[in-house]
DNA sequence: AGTCAGTCAATTGGATACAATTATCTTGCG
DNA sequence: CGCAAGATAATTGTATCCAATTGACTGACT
């Protein structure tokens, strides 16, 4: 534990996630709380609070008596992520068509810039760049409540992506980040609602949410619940 | 504890929200860990746990070392939260303009009947219906992660409100919400947001979020950050 | 052979004990 | 009389311990 963050559940809620959203740590794997504490050098009572926050955002379900697990979003539970998403990052537009701050520009196009260095490769790095684009635009709100909410979204995606889509590789369409920022730029903000919208729509459309057969549960929910006790 | 919830843990949660909406438990005032336990007959570690997550929420937050509090949002804050409520109450609108389920009007208005029988008291019922009439309205979307939020931001507003309105009572006009229902079964998205962003207006505007002087902190840091360590 | 009951191991739910940090109070000095 | 420094009390941060629940395995019975 070479981290001095605040406290020490905060950095393993920290490392978890960024397992999680790494893929180092698979949808569906079990994460107990012991074994998790002896791989950080924590007692369970840290691994167990990291949970419960990780429960909070989505990325980590937990059954009663039967411990933790890294969530295996249904195509359903996608598909509400991703409307919620996209309802959240037009909002984000919207506002910003606004009351974009001087310095906002220069740290899209800094970001941007940063995203093209690693164009091509499919490491970690890319996937978390593009999802910190989506986070930047949410900062520049100003709004740390929006703020917030988009970076919950924005890390589930990441997650149901990794479960979903075939090849994390571009993700997010560098260029089309570009457009966005001029679309926002001019103050068009139903231009960079419609990327946004068709940014979001290719991500989601990758992941193949509608393709294919939905999950167990619902299928089975169309024939009665007879059974279900 | 008469509570056989799922876990101890739950329903300390339950308890510590309501009671902080309900200003049983008023901002600022302190949440001893023991203090907490000793009165629910529960140790330390549930109340520990509900305090982690009602941070999470934003009821509550926690300072090093120091303890939790409950939440007392600045004005700055408090804006904040209600510019995303309105942002995601115009997206549930939206939403539901295009999918009502069936049942939904009969809901609404079963629940505007249950607020019209209350009209007139300003007891922590009213309060809770007023809120509740929202969240229903996320619920009838379908999509979980809209009405978690939702319930979220109708929370903390119902905690703003108790710090900043003067008068509880009629925090939601109940007419209105009928007019949101009508606009919404005409398919009127647009005429329905704007009656939802009045609806809302009038409520934050009870609350007085701009006219007087905001937080010493929002204050201060007019005048540079210099002394800030 | 399939189903059901009973036992056992594994893991979480919860409580208590100890360590670390912070705020308060006291005391001494300028 | 005001201020600073140190001691003390209160509270949180963390670890460990016990109990309760669950899942799997085994074995008997239909």
């Amino acid at each position: 534990m070479s981290e001095d963050k605040a406290t020490l559940t905060d950095a393993v809620h920290d490392l978890l996630r960024k397992a999680i959203i790494e893929q180092a740590l698979k949808p569906g794997m079990r994460l107990p709380e012991d074994t998790v504490g002896e791989q950080f050098g924590v007692s369970r009572t840290i691994v167990r609070h990291a949970l419960v926050r990780l429960e909070h955002e989505g990325l980590v379900i937990t059954r009663r008596n039967r411990g933790a697990f890294v969530a295996e979003p249904s195509r359903d539970e996608a598909q509400n992520v991703f409307e919620v998403r996209r309802c959240l990052e037009n909002d984000v537009i919207r506002l910003l068509c606004e009351r974009m701050p001087r310095s906002g520009y220069d740290r899209l196009e800094a970001h941007v810039r940063q995203e093209e260095s690693v164009r091509g490769k499919d490491g970690p790095v890319s996937i978390r760049l593009a999802g910190e684009f989506h986070v930047l635009l949410a900062e520049l709100t100003g709004n740390p409540v929006l703020t917030r909410y988009v970076s919950e979204v924005v890390l589930r995606c990441s997650l149901i992506m990794s479960l979903y889509a075939r090849s994390h590789s571009s993700d997010c369409a560098v260029d089309e980040h570009s457009q966005i920022i001029e679309a926002i730029r001019a103050g068009d903000a139903q231009r960079a609602i419609q990327i946004m919208e068709h940014h979001l729509g290719a991500v989601a459309g990758r992941a193949e949410l509608s393709a294919h057969p939905d999950s167990i549960q619902s299928i089975l929910s169309h024939y009665g619940k007879e059974l279900a006790q």
